[in-house]
RNA sequence: UGCCUCGUAGCCAAGUGGUAAGGCAUCAGACUUUGACUCUGACAUUCCGCUGGUCCGAAUCCAGCCGAGGCAG
């Protein structure tokens, strides 16, 4: 009887605990379930193989992964889809992530991911297949329709998620929002779960963990140049090529010799120039202001409002200072560090996600830094 | 060649008589669905260019040699 009127889920299963456990409570609340699998990177197509630790395995990450996502999907006794948008997502994911990389920015590929993959063409597979509702292992929630930070604040990932248009979010569960990620542990020991102590996956969704370095040299040819101290303007080495580093990194630049430690704090691609500054709180650093481009709004933004510019950063207070067309100006008068170029800034009131904007120039005392492109 | 300086781990670099700082890089791990940041651990077990010498004791002092650079028009 009833079952007549049960509302199919479409669950993206990955092959790991977080979507298995998501598939397990619709299933308990009484929807009917089904699982999709993406496949969405391919190392030999894609020519991912400098700085690819798992290149020569029997069996590649996605396959494994695959595998799991079967076996998970078998003890749920539920029914595993597959598609492959591999293609999909060099066109709209990487290209946008070499492009960025190229203009000296920092991307998040994930972000892109989320809006033009998971919450697009999964979403539009899943309706083919005759879902009412996609679901996804991410730790968030809805609420009356606006994005919400979940439960679990550490594991958060609505930050992810703050570039998807408002209607993407229509016909999507969170099934994950309320429970803490030991609790989902939890659930997938008590359920028998193959993946239940399967260790988190990190690096970019769908490709994994990389050299990072190497790996972007499989796309882009390295362009060395000098790198300049800041503070003095003279040079005190040389780069590999301004996409290998990010503001505010320590690691792989390869400067010696000092006894403080050295951070990016900027770039000029003009002139393929890489800036650093010495010390763990020199002043290059910080930044009081910034504008955003490619804003996706999600709600109205309150006078007081607070945004976190990296994943896992902290709320920090900010100001509205001027809103355009497809840009605002922002103001943070507690200061931030390391504000990055390319990266997203997302909007917070309170635990409602209001969307993003990316960063775009960076300013201090009101004027733009001249060593940031 | 008369004179001067220098030679410390893969790379920078402290230490100038008392038993080898620190940074980079690398490796392992924690953290992490971007990139980063952060944290933990390993990394010159007789060795500080080589060979002798002085001394209770030297990488540190002395001598010679080798090597790098510089001054000496």
């Amino acid at each position: 009887m009833h079952v007549m009127f049960m509302k199919k889920v479409i669950v993206g299963i990955s092959g790991g605990v977080d979507s298995a456990v998501a598939a397990l409570l619709l299933k308990k609340a009484g929807y009917d379930v089904e699982g999709l699998f993406m496949r969405n990177w391919d190392s030999m197509l894609n020519n991912d193989t400098l700085g690819n630790p798992n290149f020569q395995e029997d069996i590649c990450p996605q396959e494994q992964d695959y595998n799991d996502a079967l076996k998970t999907c078998e003890i749920l006794g539920i029914k595993l889809h597959r598609v492959d948008f591999i293609k999909e997502y060099w066109d709209y994911v990487f290209t946008y992530f070499l492009d960025e990389l190229k203009k000296g920015r920092t991307p998040n590929p994930d972000m892109l991911c989320n809006r033009f993959i998971k919450f697009d063409l999964f979403k539009k597979e899943a309706m083919k297949l005759g879902a009412d509702y996609i679901a996804t292992g991410h730790y968030a929630r809805l609420q009356n329709g606006f994005l919400m930070k979940a439960k679990d604040l550490n594991k958060d990932q609505s930050y992810f998620l703050a570039d998807l248009k408002k209607d993407q979010l229509e016909n999507v569960l969170f099934p994950l929002g309320e429970y803490t990620k030991p609790e989902v542990r939890q659930i997938a020991k008590d359920a028998g779960l193959n993946v239940a102590e399967k260790k988190d996956s990190t690096g970019i969704c769908f490709i994994g963990e990389r050299h990072y370095q190497e790996f972007i040299k499989n796309y882009l040819k390295p362009n060395p140049g000098a790198i300049i101290d800041v503070a003095t303007n003279k040079v005190i080495g040389t780069h590999n090529g301004l996409m290998n580093y990010t503001i505010g990194q320590r690691r792989n630049v390869g400067l010696s010799g000092d006894e403080k430690r050295h951070y990016v704090c900027g770039k000029n691609v003009a002139k393929n120039l890489l800036y650093v500054a010495f010390g763990d709180d020199n002043n290059y650093l910080y930044s009081d202001a910034c504008t955003l481009d490619n804003i996706n709004l999600m709600g109205d933004l309150p006078p007081k409002l607070h945004a976190k510019f990296r994943y896992r950063g902290e709320d920090i207070p900010i100001i509205i200072e001027e809103i355009k067309e497809n840009e605002i100006k922002i103001s943070y008068p507690t200061l931030a560090k390391s504000i990055t170029p390319g990266q997203a800034c997302v909007f917070y009131d309170h635990d409602k996600c209001l969307g993003c904007g990316f960063i775009k120039d960076v300013y201090k005392n009101n004027e733009k830094l001249w060593y940031l492109t």
